[in-house]
DNA sequence: TAAAATTGAATTGTATACAATTAAAATGAA
DNA sequence: TTCATTTTAATTGTATACAATTCAATTTTA
């Protein structure tokens, strides 16, 4: 049995996992000094946009799921840098917002995308074009 | 603060982010009749191609660690895939080979990517792009 | 309106990931 | 040749991820 389409040269999912990891990896040196991981890193981007946002919503524009966010999110109160309240007209529903530190932290963040930019060997057109491509991916699983 | 260069819309790691888990969760159904993650698949490759590799080789070529392939291959050994044995040259390497089950998991295996490669929305070209670009971003990091 | 269905988080269980450390084996230098 | 160094896996500890289940709150329906 040959099977070329079985060779790791021949996938494309491979090259995705592990630039996704490598580029995870990388991001720690910079977010070290925020006391942030990755993960809890997006979700403060999230909320450095939002403000305030319910944990399915932050799972709906994340791809993650409570058993991911409510661990992170518990951890990320602990650190002092969000809040977690049940909203009064749904009691189903954690809402969670930003602390003065946690907006503050923010001021600390600014440098990092710049950073992590110089790590990655593309052109500007050609990272635009990575960027489209990912999101047409990422679109066409939405549509499901 | 405005700091658009922190708005998730405007990052390249996330929807690499994404999309590499999002693929990863969509293999899951193709590869549950195999009785293999997505990791546990990706070692399989590179064991169907070369038959026999040492924990190392595996790792530098998937971009996994001891503390990941460890734990794994013990799995795959208990699956009844794979062996398990320390060379005779160098006792400190382990040598993964496949089991004549683990070879002829690569008939059923055969029909994977092209599941796969449906639930991707990419032309050709489109796809073909994205694999050079990524591999382009991985090799980037590897001369450091 | 009371029961059924749905929704939103939390919990449980399994499987990665990786940094840091450990331990054994092999290599190299004095 | 002996001891320091290096190499290779394994181990430990922390942090995701996600499927499946649970549980409480809300909404829908008969």
């Amino acid at each position: 049995m040959d099977c070329p389409q079985l060779k790791l040269e021949n996938q494309l999912c491979f090259p995705l996992y592990a630039a996704s990891k490598e580029i995870t990896r990388r991001y720690a040196p910079y977010l070290e000094p925020l006391d942030l991981t990755y993960t809890q890193y997006i979700v403060m981007l999230v909320l450095w946009e939002e403000k305030k946002c319910n944990v399915s919503e932050l799972g709906k524009k994340l791809f993650l799921d409570s058993g991911t966010l409510t661990p992170l999110l518990k951890k990320l109160e602990a650190k002092g840098y969000i809040q977690r309240t049940r909203e009064q007209s749904d009691e189903r529903c954690l809402s969670v917002s930003l602390t003065a530190e946690g907006e503050s932290l923010k001021r600390k963040a600014a440098s990092v995308p710049k950073s992590m930019a110089s790590c990655v060997n593309l052109s500007e057109p050609e990272a635009k074009t990575l960027y489209t491509l990912l999101y047409k991916v990422l679109e066409g699983f939405t549509a499901e």
